[in-house]
DNA sequence: TATATTTGCTTAAACGTTTAAGCAAATATA
DNA sequence: TATATTTGCTTAAACGTTTAAGCAAATATA
């Protein structure tokens, strides 16, 4: 058996009795070399099947052309069609993502971090865990002096680039529709108040209420971790009330279909008794009986945006990033769980 | 504002007064290195907050310690939950890995894999496209003399390692259910022939019918791409037929979620009229209505599976691959759709 | 025709590790 | 006490690139 040596920038240069340096040079299109040259290296390369040995190029030029992506789960649409926005952008400059999973966990989106360091990513684009209070490990990023750009899920204090959407607005959105749509208790199932995104589409519930001279009903409030038994468990909590909501709006899909069930069990009629909104726009919202109204987020636009920001730092020397938010629109999708026609 | 370059070995080795190379040996916990050293130095790292460059090593050692993942797309219960249990096996040894979507189509995936190998992976993990026939994309990975693993969808011909389910067997469960159901008119809607798990499941199919000495109806089996809009299509059409089946059985969830909604909005009662059974047990198949009875593979155990085979060939020199399957146990979960009680 | 500029390279060092080979001092063995 | 072995390091080279500095030949300019 051949045991067979990768070919290196050597190989070439012997076979065209020129040197390494010149073939370097011919593949990143010196303009010193000439024409001739860089065709013969360009020949040759193919001939004997070179492939460029990133460690090495990166080891020399200080750059790993690897971006670090962190997101709560990968298992998620709108998650998944960002992570393939930004690889899309990345890809034609050249980068290449390390995707990691923090599941939601404060251990685990830390031990990412340190991976990812560890493996020299040039930069590091994010969205929180659930779980994350502290920000000791992601200022770490930043005093390695890479780019660090939060999406989703961010925190005004890391003082760096942010691209999502506008939640307290989108609550507005929400609660302006179910008072067209005739509801007067609209109750609200919101994430965890530390969390900013949760945190934003709280106050905008509380702000649209007044807006509509509805009265805040501390009892239609709820806080939760969003998953569809909490959901489940906080619509069990509401329907339990003197005085039921006549809709609901609640701050994830995954917990407004587990108060669906819970509504369907209940033999109440979505949305007549009570109406339901979700947010995030699940692709099972269409699919569910009845389907549920929910917020799309443009997971395109901000996949996008979180690569060009990141795409705007290189060949910058010493970053200095500053709170910079980037904020999109949303849209509310009506379907069937809060149109009463 | 003070640049601050990065600690190496060689400050630690400066501050003791000895040699780099003792650095990098106390750090490997080498035996000919005294205790007291090692500490010295495990000290001096953390004063110095010392992050080893694993380019550097990754150039000299030969081992980059990245293990590529290509999946058709990480928006899938299946294939998340596949990822991660790949990434915890895999992390526990000191590998990370690179996760790339081929979203189901060829070209996408031999893009991927040129990155991957660009990026010196010490070996990948793979499940191919639907779009994928020829298989010299992957032959490139044999030839550059790393592992590679596949698991869900392989292919024979590439006598590498396989991680997957019994497909044919699958078959035969879903059949026998239906049977029992006292279903007599069993219809397909299949994957891909050419994709060799979707032609396991028809042969499985097929001889299942056979075993219940069930005639085979060719216009009761199908072939699509399993999609919610082809599912739809293929349902529609079954129903347009003189004798219309009295069970079908879908290749993908997805799929099967498009035929049930044909089936709803054509007032068709299921099971009782039409049973159906769809494969791959996604989550929404226990949201909607009503309910679908679907295969469950174990994605956890796929996982570990495919991490540990990749391990298996750690340190060996002059790998050589050949067909391996590991095929493991999946499971029927019986659900509204087939269950007429 | 003499000098300046441009072209097309080469040379040599460097990125931060790892590792084979070797050496002196300390310790063990005969 | 003389020799062998072990301990704890050092030296030097290497992994495959990139890049600053420089040089000779070719070409342009005065």
């Amino acid at each position: 058996m051949v045991i067979k040596k990768k070919t290196t920038i050597k190989d070439i240069a012997n076979v065209l009795n020129i040197s390494a340096a010149a073939v370097s040079k011919a593949f990143h299109n010196d303009s010193r070399i000439s024409e001739k040259t860089k065709k013969a290296v360009r020949q040759v390369a193919e001939n004997l099947n070179y492939q460029p040995n990133n460690l090495a190029s990166a080891l020399r030029s200080g750059k790993s052309k690897l971006v670090g992506v962190i997101v709560p789960r990968t298992n998620s649409n709108f998650f998944s069609s960002v992570i393939q926005n930004i690889e899309e952008i990345l890809n034609k400059e050249g980068y290449n993502i390390i995707i990691t999973q923090s599941n939601e966990s404060y251990k685990k989106e830390c031990a990412s971090i340190d991976t990812l360091l560890f493996t020299q990513v040039d930069g590091i684009i994010a969205s929180m865990a659930n779980e994350t209070v502290n920000l000791d490990h992601f200022e770490k990023i930043k005093a390695k002096g890479i780019p660090l750009i939060m999406f989703d899920r961010g925190e005004n204090d890391l003082n760096v680039d942010y691209v999502g959407i506008d939640d307290y607005y989108s609550s507005h959105l929400i609660v302006n529709h179910l008072v067209e749509q005739g509801c007067k208790r609209i109750a609200h199932i919101g994430g965890f108040k530390h969390t900013r995104i949760f945190n934003n589409r709280i106050r905008g519930y509380i702000d649209a209420l007044q807006k509509h001279n509805l009265p805040l009903d501390k009892e239609l409030l709820l806080e939760s971790n969003l998953t569809i038994e909490d959901g489940r468990q906080k619509m069990s909590q509401l329907l339990a009330l003197n005085k039921r909501p006549d809709a609901v709006y609640v701050a994830g899909d995954y917990a407004a279909l587990g108060a669906l069930q819970i509504l369907n069990e209940s033999k109440i009629n979505v949305p007549n008794e009570i109406a339901l909104v979700g947010f995030g726009n699940e692709p099972f919202t269409g699919m569910v009986t009845p389907t549920i109204s929910s917020i799309h987020q443009f997971s395109e636009e901000i996949g996008k945006k979180a690569a060009e920001t990141f795409l705007s730092y290189v060949d910058k020397e010493n970053i200095k990033q500053t709170l910079n938010k980037i904020i999109l629109n949303a849209e509310l999708i009506v379907r069937e769980s809060s149109n009463k026609i």
